[in-house]
DNA sequence: TGATCAATCAGTCTGGAGGCGGAGGCAGAA
DNA sequence: TTCTGCCTCCGCCTCCAGACTGATTGATCA
């Protein structure tokens, strides 16, 4: 009998879940949690062989849950199921130590065969997922801004507000001419022809003063 | 008998749903659909009296469907269920016509109370949604670009995506004396100083080409 | 019919943006 | 020590952006 446990902010997603795991001999849903926190504490109580793990949650997110129940409860293998396969938070999940990948579209066959397979000790990343790491490793993902200097990293976060040359001379307490060295290598480091494609850059690469980002 | 479609790209979320409501007597689950064309497809020919509907899909989103549904089929009451309360999709959502607008982490007892209040014409609001109507409402909130004409918000999308006003000029086939004009005219409606700011404006309020939004 | 507004285009003018070349101070690596 | 890279700053020059003023056409509406 494979023991798992369900962790997930909604409890529709929970229920669907356990719907799935409900006519499958072999597999017992031995408790769910709704946050990062409880799902730790639940994991260490219970000690299931398995932990379906949602990575987006409004209170903690899965990966700090996930890093967090390894640590106690190595043995534990930990199936991230998650909305959007593009989520930067990929990574971490894997880096964090996340046994398996799968998306909230799989179906219950898909959910069943990659708990069973995760006991056995077989991991399934889901092939979007997949890609996009081998596409990453093939790149290196190395991404234009990567070779910014910090300095040239505060002015594009400035650029990225709409600031003039001048109000970000103010700003970063530098001379205007200063400044626009600092764009000119900004723009050509991210192969841009002007201040206003490298604020989009930097806007939709979350190149941003402080903002809040939603997942 | 409550006759209720169910939509969302996750089968996990329908299998939720659906597994919440079949213990439940007095309401049936008429189909269920993965995407906002399924879904307008399956409600005009079963015609259910509740429509479920997730508001992002990967393929077309619910707000569209929802549109679409109420055109052809106005006595459908439409209940939104989503996964983020401060989503700026809600007031959209609101205007296609929604009927009550619902979130993700809600429990059974919750959604069942919500359809059988929608087949009385009465509406559910989750609080959190409700408030950030409210205090939308007491600011009336009216967003600077509401009032940019069509072609404006045309040279703005360009705008976006960091084009020149004589990129702009070829892409929409008129002369760069006109692309001029519109640019003066969004910067002053937006109360911003310049095209930089107007790009950082548009890609913060989602006035972008065709990208794909996640949520 | 006259008024209004969106969309188009024109001319003129100012200022900022950005390219190009050059240079000094400074810290860490070879 | 020399070299390299980053940060800082300077001058010069060109060109686009944007403000301002004004005009025409066509659609809608009172």
């Amino acid at each position: 009998m494979i023991r798992v446990a369900v962790v997930d902010d909604h409890e529709m997603v929970r229920k669907g879940i356990i719907s799935y795991l409900a006519t499958e001999t072999g597999i017992e849903v031995i408790g769910e949690a709704c946050s990062g926190n409880e799902a730790v504490l639940l994991v260490l109580k219970e000690r299931p062989d398995i932990v379906l793990m949602d990575l987006l949650m409004e209170n903690g997110n899965g990966i700090e849950a996930t890093r967090e129940i390894l640590k106690s409860y190595p043995g534990c293998k930990i199936i991230i199921i998650t909305s959007y396969y593009d989520d930067e938070q990929v990574f971490p999940a894997i880096e964090a130590g996340a046994f398996s990948y799968m998306l909230k579209t799989a179906n219950a066959s898909e959910v069943v065969a990659a708990i069973k397979k995760a006991s056995q000790g077989e991991p399934v990343i889901e092939s979007k997922v997949a890609n996009k790491m081998v596409s990453r490793f093939r790149a290196q993902e190395k991404k234009p801004h990567d070779d910014l200097t910090e300095r040239e990293f505060d002015v594009l976060m400035c650029i990225a507000e709409g600031m003039t040359n001048q109000e970000i001379s103010d700003e970063l307490f530098i001379g205007i001419k200063t400044v626009k060295t600092h764009v000119s290598n900004i723009l050509s480091k991210l192969g841009v022809s002007d201040r206003t494609q490298a604020a989009v850059y930097a806007n939709r690469n979350g190149i941003i003063k402080s903002r809040d980002k939603k997942g």
